[in-house]
DNA sequence: GCGTACATGCCAAACGTTTGTTATGTACGG
DNA sequence: CCGTACATAACAAACGTTTGGCATGTACGC
């Protein structure tokens, strides 16, 4: 059929990586064709090529960014239980410059996505898996004791609540939410749950 | 100087709802001055003899929200402590539909605001004016051995986090997550402050 | 092997629309 | 009349998308 000339995968990927610096940098507002194509150094005759619209191109950009915050290169995997539910916390909070601009774009894409019904589902989605992966974590440190019993749903909601409403407050005061400083806050939380 | 026909204040604030409007149901991708203006149900002309640009419109209109959400006309104010901090993080949850449209707007501001310097210095600054709203609640409730001792600034910041968290989720979930249960899970979560 | 046929990758340019802003015009109370 | 309060209309710029074309590769009958 069509033994491809270029890799179409990877070159989708690379106008990922475009729309996510040109995000990182302007926000959602300022996420134009034109500003993805002058990034990637193209004209916007490529993206289209690869993507039906803006659309698309967005909607891409925001299934790599929940892959990659999943899958953030952190120490080793911990035993499960409480350890794991930490880490995913430490996962998602914008501890490193990197972390920071996946989270700004994150947070940016809540207003997009809170009006146009397609993004809006994709969130949602996002949303769901993201508890589920913590609920597990809670379910196992139940099991083992390290966490009181309780409906274990409520209490992913209450940990994501927690983790994004943080990452929010360190994105707009940095100095003030240093690395060590949301750790500590992380910890503390986990305490009081603890009992 | 100019004995008005029209007033103006109250003119800018007719102005500001009008702004509020469109942001609730297109968010800030979709502010146009001609979204604004037939809003109004006016011409941009309007619009441009009460705000000299787009910029200025935003500004206000999030002046705005902040009293709003602040003085939400909820039940009667309660004992300072513990109840009061209760309260303050009830008014600023999504639990009526009213609030929820201004708490969509809220979330959507942040992306242009992580973008904008200008609206970024304004946006920290609500936020450490909310923190410590709960911060003197936190004071009180230790005080009066309601809430265990510990540094009231990091507490305030872990509860204004879970509670935006929350707002989060509740605006992309609302089925998952009506009055009641937010209700519940800010009662859960101040049980497990209490210790 | 080779030349025709065709698909792919990409650019440059242009399309029509929508944007924020500004200039001009009109109505009218003081 | 003069200045305020708007509407109307125009403006250049920027927007998403479409188009035509030029390469450059593979596929295949011969």
């Amino acid at each position: 059929m069509s033994p491809a000339r270029t890799d179409h995968d990877s070159r989708r990927q690379d106008v990922s990586e475009a729309v996510w610096q040109v995000l990182a940098e302007h926000g959602f507002g300022g996420l134009t064709m034109r500003a993805v194509a002058a990034a990637l150094g193209s004209s916007t005759g490529l993206l289209t090529h690869y993507f039906a619209g803006k659309r698309e191109l967005i909607a891409h950009a925001l299934d790599i960014l929940e892959v990659r915050t999943a899958q953030r290169p952190r120490q080793a995997a911990p035993a499960p239980g409480l350890a794991a539910l930490r880490t995913q916390m430490l996962n998602i909070l914008p501890l490193t410059p990197d972390a920071a601009a996946m989270n700004r774009i994150w947070v940016g894409s809540w207003d997009v996505a809170l009006s146009d019904p397609d993004l809006f589902a994709a969130q949602s989605l996002r949303y769901e898996r993201i508890r589920a992966g913590l609920r597990t974590s809670i379910e196992d440190a139940q099991r083992v004791g390290e966490l009181p019993d309780g409906d274990s749903g409520r209490l992913a909601t209450t940990v994501l609540a927690f983790t994004h409403g943080l990452v929010v407050q360190a994105l707009f005061d940095p100095e003030r939410l240093p690395a060590a400083t949301q750790t500590r806050l992380v910890d503390d939380f986990l305490a009081a749950l603890t009992r």
